[in-house]
DNA sequence: ACTCTTTTCGCAAACGTTTGAAATAACCTC
DNA sequence: GAGGTTATTTCAAACGTTTGCGAAAAGAGT
């Protein structure tokens, strides 16, 4: 099997000192003699000695490992999310674990037990829809491990947070529809126990009740997925057939309802504009192009990554940060009614 | 900062006995009084003690971890594959740490000299575009550690495979378009240092000519990005206005393709049909829905996990292993002509 | 020649766990 | 009650590295 890496010992054992005097030598440290010294970091070099990390961590207690745990890793935001939290930790010398909760509470906290097992320095976490208890966050915090929440929060739990503003995204995409002729717009929300079906839901009411537009009991609809959306959609045009914009909680959706709305021959935008969430790279892709809220995935996984090292870094104990980044409206061809 | 973790030494002191006795009641060694065993136990739930990885790697030396180094997790077939070997990994008590190489030989190199130190158990690779020097993989096979190469592999390391059959996906492939009237196929290439590239080129070639269809110089475009795509099919149709067929080495480029036709007023499928390969996300969002090969993403990144434990957990040194894949075609709109 | 300082190095403990071997204590047998 | 067996526990080493402290040797100063 495997061959036998070189070890600060081996060198030890051929040069006849000892492995202290090798580990110092390794470390340009002034007691060492500088002939001792060559010798050492030649023979070193030769054999292609490589400290062990494993043995370090041991030692230490830090094991330059992040933990991360996301929902879904084909999600392209979480895919951006994770790509800016991996250039962070690189540039730092830290390398990334990646679980998926698959959206399964279950799932989550058995993640979170086996990376805590292999003294991960840190987690950055995107809760499951489905996450509930918060007790094995409350357990990470409790051991003292740092620990940083992205896009998906929960109060319940004390630690660093980053997230969108999901509130005003959902206010300028909604003020958007309405501008452009909207009447009566439907919201296609998210799960109701997390913060972010929250905000944006709450955006989407705020601005409807800032243009003075009446709100149906049919306007708010719980449903974020394409396959939903899909046949939801044409069950409630049936309903209410005078809607006239969309405005879903995230792109995959939106693309779900359009392609609902095509699918009983109503036109997007003319009949029916649609708004999504989160800029993934599919809104690019459909057709018609699709208007949406750039979440800054990249940006929210580079800054969560910062503020987890930071306190991994830090010996103060400083009260948790929240970090709220603005949204940007892309305008596209679906929401662009002709006038 | 950190907390400190219930160790076996904690549990011992409490008890006011030794840490190895600690350690086998907790795997219910028969040399230990049944009360002491309960004892320990007890307290070893009462306290949440968990086995401490990292002195458990330093002292067996495999680390569970399994190093992932792929171009870029936000391409959908990455991600599937990455998901496909997280579940294997995770069946068998592993967890997987990604580096992306952003298609940089430069990167690539760093990542496993990084996870080499981390005492990574074995490595599952998808090669960078630009690699075409080997030693950093010939390195990692003289350490003897294990290696499987995803689907893009090549034939100067040795070590396990996985791969679909390319050639024979674009034979289908290529076979499906002629055979839905198409008579000037063009195939937008891969980068032929790499074996796909290859493949799916020879295949298009052999469907042709079997067909008795004759190549022409501009049959072969090396063209493998959505941007690059969308520039160069309205020159190569300006210069050659009779073709009436594109296969793409893979989804995103036929969707630029598609694009671009779209954008010079032809039409999809009727002017020109498209077939593009590895099935994903986006080749069912596409408008038209894309005609594509199934290039089994999951399924890979399973075989490849399993080949992978298989070599890390055996003591022979058994011959390097290649595992090869069948394809499917998934035939959507844009490959149908009116006939 | 004696002490004092400096240079250079090794010892031992530590991190948390496992495990072969040795130790202790209790009981049994004849 | 000597010898033997069994049950239960502890010791010590090991994995690879770091680091405070002590030690040895050499040189300097008087």
């Amino acid at each position: 099997m495997r061959g036998h890496q070189v070890t600060i010992k081996d060198i030890a054992k051929i040069l006849h000192i000892s492995p202290s005097t090798v580990s110092r030598a390794l470390k340009d440290h002034p007691d060492i003699n500088p002939q001792t010294k060559k010798n050492v970091q030649d023979l070193a070099k030769k054999l292609k000695y490589k400290p062990n990390q494993v043995a370090l961590n041991l030692l230490q207690k830090e094991s330059k490992l992040i933990g991360v745990i996301v929902p879904e890793i084909i999600h392209y935001f979480f895919s951006t999310i994770i790509s800016g939290i991996e250039k962070i930790a690189n540039e730092s010398g830290y390398h990334i674990i990646i679980a998926q909760s698959n959206e399964s509470y279950h799932k989550e906290v058995e993640n979170i037990q086996a990376l805590l097992s292999s003294n991960i320095d840190g987690f950055i976490i995107t809760m499951a829809k489905t996450t509930l208890n918060f007790d094995h966050f409350k357990n990470v915090a409790e051991i003292g491990v740092p620990m940083v929440f992205v896009d998906r929060t929960c109060d319940k739990v004390t630690a660093d947070k980053v997230l969108v503003d999901d509130f005003d995204g959902a206010y300028k995409a909604t003020k958007h529809l309405i501008e452009n002729g909207c009447k009566n717009i439907i919201h296609l929300a998210g799960p109701q126990n997390l913060d972010i079906g929250i905000q944006r839901k709450e955006g989407f009411l705020a601005a409807l009740n800032d243009s003075n537009i009446s709100i149906g009991d049919y306007s708010i609809q719980i449903c974020d997925t394409h396959d939903h959306a899909l046949k939801l959609i044409p069950e409630v045009l049936s309903r209410h057939n005078n809607i006239d914009g969309i405005f879903a909680v995230n792109d995959l959706t939106a693309i779900g309802a359009m392609k609902a709305v095509k699918s009983i021959n109503k036109k997007v935008p003319d009949d029916i504009a649609v708004c999504g969430f989160t800029n993934s790279f599919i809104s690019y892709i459909a057709d018609p192009e699709l208007t949406t809220v750039d979440q800054k995935g990249f940006e929210m996984g580079q800054h969560a990554a910062r503020m987890l090292l930071k306190r991994i870094q830090s010996d103060e104990n400083y009260g948790p940060v929240t970090t709220i980044l603005n949204t940007d409206l892309i305008i596209r061809k679906s929401s662009l009614k002709k006038k």
